[in-house]
DNA sequence: TATCTGTTAG
């Protein structure tokens, strides 16, 4: 049979020729079809088998996937009788063809186009038959596209068909097209279930959609739809964590006025927005007016506190929680012990530890401001009690420790007992450790331990040559920078920021103060962009090196460089009184 | 539906 020789690929169009933005996959097999081609004279068909058995055969091949030779047996039924073929025979091939291991996308495109090509009208279970096949290839916007179509069609899609779709295209996180399944159902009259919504909501909230977040819940109240708290509940966190406690509080009060009624969470939303803003008072408002708030209301806005430094405050309203029977959990303890620890207010975290609270590797580097101060005790039995308890420890949790352990131990032995509780040694583990070299051993045995050491990543990175090139310049050790330098280019590792305002302090810590201010303007016209550290140095560099004049004029001009003055760059100014009066001096006269 | 931590370089 000669149409059995013709190749797929004669049938098969070019990927370029798009028919539809939508769906471009789906593409025609164009007028020069070999189907249409096909040689149907008699002669190449002795045999004239009847309907039911042409249509076996073509059902035969479409489930063997071989769709070209299906669509030929397609058309050799013309011969059977007057008005064969007809879309209903398409449709089984269709079908077939789906259950077939080989079905494609590809072809799927292709028996659509093909349909206009031989003059066959789709119907609904065409339709209802490609949407089918798409949603077993997971092809979401595909078959939004043969939905649409099929309205084109005017057959109405069922609502579990749209349904599907909606679930596909939302959990594919193809939320436009989530949101054009939406429309398309409300258009009909189909409410999508709650949790749906919910699911739809979310995604779009989390992905920076909060506006077509509020679109379609609107869409849905216009269809009288009655959300619980928990649909729009995300689109309030949404706005209150992108700082729009505004138009949180506007979409909140249009809601009530509504006649709904907000839970908890809804309100924890609106104290965290408050507390956002740094409105404490209005939090605190808030807070009174929430009849029964929970931890996480509680924990909140003890968080706030807690980062403004307003410890005391946090502290009573966790006294205030208690009182009011709820019990605070870890959560709220860490965020307490965290801004507790970095004030070194040893006494109330030992008062806390008195509690009973069972702490876990956040515990356990929320402490670490403690650490640094030095007030170890507290900190290691701390970690002893963590490990026992069985709670999942990271590397950071060990780096954190790691320093402060190393001035009295073997690093490498150190290392070997984080390996033994299942924990591998970081690139940062291994800084840690040259900084300890660089501190405590001499330049030459650092960069042997930099050269010979085994590093757990990728070799070391910009911050191991940074602190190989940070201690040299404290040490003032100008052979050694040098060294440091021919390292970093041999490697072909390009200095940062950082690296250029340690170059920056040693030249000026070597009162070489124009090779400090190459170095700057190098950066400031070829990068890397200076930072506020960078312009505080230099600061420090003119004034130690007297130049008090130069220092106030870089720092009149500071604004214009785009930079804004921090509450360092002040204080290094006052420490040179004379400075500070001619600025104060020229502020009157001006 | 909402809340938590931290390690290395200037």
């Amino acid at each position: 049979m000669i149409f059995f020789s013709v190749p797929l690929s004669i049938l098969r169009p070019k990927r370029s020729f798009r028919r539809n933005p939508f769906f471009y996959q789906f593409i025609s097999l164009s007028s020069s079809s070999s189907v249409q081609s096909l040689d149907m004279s008699e002669e190449n068909n002795l045999h004239c088998p009847d309907y039911a058995e042409l249509r076996s055969n073509m059902q035969n091949l479409a489930k063997s996937g071989a769709i070209t030779k299906a669509l030929q047996a397609f058309l050799l039924m013309r011969t059977a009788a007057p008005g064969k073929p007809t879309v209903y025979d398409y449709n089984s091939l269709i079908n077939c063809y789906l259950k077939s291991e080989y079905a494609c996308l590809h072809d799927l495109s292709t028996l659509y186009s093909e349909m206009k090509t031989l003059g066959l009208y789709p119907n609904a279970s065409t339709f209802n038959t490609f949407l089918k096949g798409l949603n077993l290839l997971g092809a979401s916007k595909s078959a939004l596209w043969v939905t649409i179509e099929m309205c084109n069609h005017a057959f109405t899609p069922s609502f579990t068909s749209l349904s599907s779709l909606l679930k596909k295209c939302s959990d594919s996180m193809d939320l436009k097209a989530a949101i054009s399944v939406l429309e398309l159902m409300i258009g009909l009259n189909y409410i999508p279930t709650e949790p749906q919504v919910i699911s739809l909501i979310n995604r779009l909230t989390k992905h920076g959609m909060t506006n077509k977040a509020c679109y379609v819940f609107f869409k849905l109240l216009d269809k009288g739809y009655f959300p619980t708290p928990y649909i729009y509940n995300p689109i309030i966190w949404s706005l209150c964590k992108s700082n729009e406690i505004n138009l949180a509080l506007a979409f909140f009060c249009s809601l009530k006025k509504k006649g709904l009624v907000h839970n908890v969470c809804s309100y924890t939303a609106l104290v965290h927005g408050f507390c956002e803003k740094g409105l404490f008072k209005e939090a605190l408002i808030c807070l009174n007016n929430i009849c029964y708030p929970n931890v996480r209301t509680y924990t909140i806005i003890i968080k706030c506190f807690c980062d403004n430094g307003r410890i005391q405050e946090a502290l009573s309203l966790l006294t205030q929680m208690e009182k009011r029977g709820l019990d605070p959990d870890i959560v709220t303890y860490n965020i307490i012990l965290r801004a507790l620890s970095n004030q070194n207010m040893v006494h109330e975290i030992f008062d806390l530890f008195q509690k009973d609270l069972s702490p876990d590797r956040y515990t356990a580097t929320a402490l670490s401001g403690l650490l640094k101060k030095g007030n170890l005790g507290i900190a290691h039995s701390l970690l002893r009690d963590i490990e026992k308890s069985g709670s999942d420890m990271d590397v950071a949790v060990y780096n954190v420790y790691f320093y402060r352990r190393f001035k009295s131990k073997d690093p490498f032995s150190l290392m070997n007992y984080m390996k033994k509780k299942g924990i591998e040694p970081n690139n940062i583990t291994y800084n840690t450790i040259l900084k300890g070299y660089c501190e405590r051993k001499t330049m030459d045995k650092t960069l042997e331990f930099f050269r010979t050491t085994e590093w757990p990543e990728k070799g070391p990175d910009l911050v191991s040559f940074n602190t190989i090139l940070s201690a040299a310049c404290k040490k003032r050790d100008s052979e050694m920078v040098e060294r440091v330098l021919d390292l970093m280019e041999h490697e072909g590792v390009k200095l940062n920021v950082v690296g250029c305002t340690c170059l920056m302090q040693y030249f000026y810590n070597v009162r070489k103060l124009k090779d400090c201010l190459d170095v700057f303007e190098h950066m400031m016209s070829h990068g890397p962009r200076p930072s506020m550290v960078t312009i505080n140095s230099l600061m420090i560099g003119l004034c130690k090196n007297r130049e008090l004049e130069a220092a106030y004029r870089f720092f009149c001009n500071l604004k214009s460089y785009g930079f804004s003055p921090d509450s360092k760059t002040y204080k290094i100014l006052e420490g040179y009184d004379d400075l500070v009066a001619k600025l104060q001096r020229e502020s009157f006269e001006s």
